[in-house]
DNA sequence: TCGAGACGAGACGGTTGCGTTTCGTATCTA
DNA sequence: TAGATACGAAACGCAACCGTCTCGTCTCGA
């Protein structure tokens, strides 16, 4: 049965060069972002021929397409903290921690602002990049729902853009320097509280 | 008195020149961004030589200082409508109205996360772009704060970013697309209200 | 062992933007 | 009127990157 698949004559495309070579492209546009990546710097930085670049993709876009796609971020869902406080930190602190690594954080907001104007790079950032950590965001949300700490007639998908819109907000004013965007907890507690007073 | 002003010899500087440099480079930074401004392209446009544009300006970076800064946005806070929504839905109508016309709008986020990891171009975008604005907001909020719309005791900054965070941050993921990124009055309202259940 | 195809390295001509310089002309002061 | 400086236009050499192509080498199947 398996063995149906013939393989091509010759010799077989190098799974080693594959990943450096991507790799190599989410590095660099972590670093200076979408615009400054070019073919020139991943083959530099990944050690390929640019033949074995072209061969695989043959644009600039279809490199990243392939990148981002690679990129398979499985966000976990966080355990169940009992609290929406509990499990937005639990999240928050493994972003952040994550992010201080790759510069993952900054790489959403940078990367969509760049293809402004862009309509099929744009696509394949959010469906890549935000929706999934939205998708968590989402779960966090629907508990809170559940056990009765968000009221049931506000809208998921509002909810989640107040949650996370001061968060991105934040980390682009402080200018990627994710030390000096203050307590994500604080930030919750008063979207949570609302800004009325209480009767 | 006023004749002590003592003209250098020569031909003057074109004030025409000026104006149309710093036109053009604003024009090409709101359609394509930082990046993508060239002291070429901003020639072309500007119909002006490219020594007349070095002659004032030894780089991009000091050409995009000198148009960030003349775009001396005087934003004016709104007239009192007597609440919170009033002022902010004025404010909100006014923004969008001119961004449609220069893409103001989407400049700031877009330029802002474009030169991340850029100190001094970060420093000056968030001066002349974001802390007027921001200073318009501020006055809505300590506005609502004395009529007792808005606790006493709400960080009048964090108010601020739960306000317009969401707004920016919706903006990015529409794509820059203005018209699909809601209501800003719906968004303040729930911002207002918060989202746990009023007892 | 032989042909096919991938590999890294790098040369190639073409394009774009850089920053400088040189035109001939225009507009000021003295 | 003469000297100084700005003007638009365009050419210069330089650098980066483009996408293609040609090496000589290697790793597969037949």
């Amino acid at each position: 049965m398996s063995d149906v698949e013939t393989r091509p004559p010759g010799r077989p495309r190098s799974a080693e060069a594959d990943e450096a070579i991507l790799q190599a492209a989410l590095e660099l546009m972590a670093a200076d972002g979408y615009r400054a990546l070019t073919i020139e710097r991943v083959r530099e930085r990944s050690g390929v021929g640019k033949a074995t670049i072209y061969r695989r993709y043959g644009s600039k876009e279809e490199l990243v397409r392939a990148a981002i796609t690679h990129l398979n971020s499985d966000i976990p869902l966080p355990e169940d903290t009992g609290s929406i406080q509990g499990d937005f930190a639990a999240t928050a602190q493994l972003v952040l921690a994550g992010a201080a690594k790759t510069g993952a954080l900054t790489l959403m907001p940078r990367l969509l602002s760049e293809v402004v104007g862009e309509p099929q790079m744009h696509a394949l950032f959010y469906e890549h990049l935000v929706e999934p950590r939205r998708r968590v965001v989402r779960g966090i949300v629907e508990r809170a729902k559940a056990r009765g700490e968000i009221r049931q007639d506000v809208d998921t998908d509002m909810a989640i853009d107040l949650m996370v819109g001061p968060f991105i907000y934040r980390l682009i004013m402080a200018g990627g320097d994710a030390a000096g965007i203050g307590s994500p907890v604080d930030l919750l507690n008063t979207v949570m509280a609302g800004l009325t007073p209480r009767a």
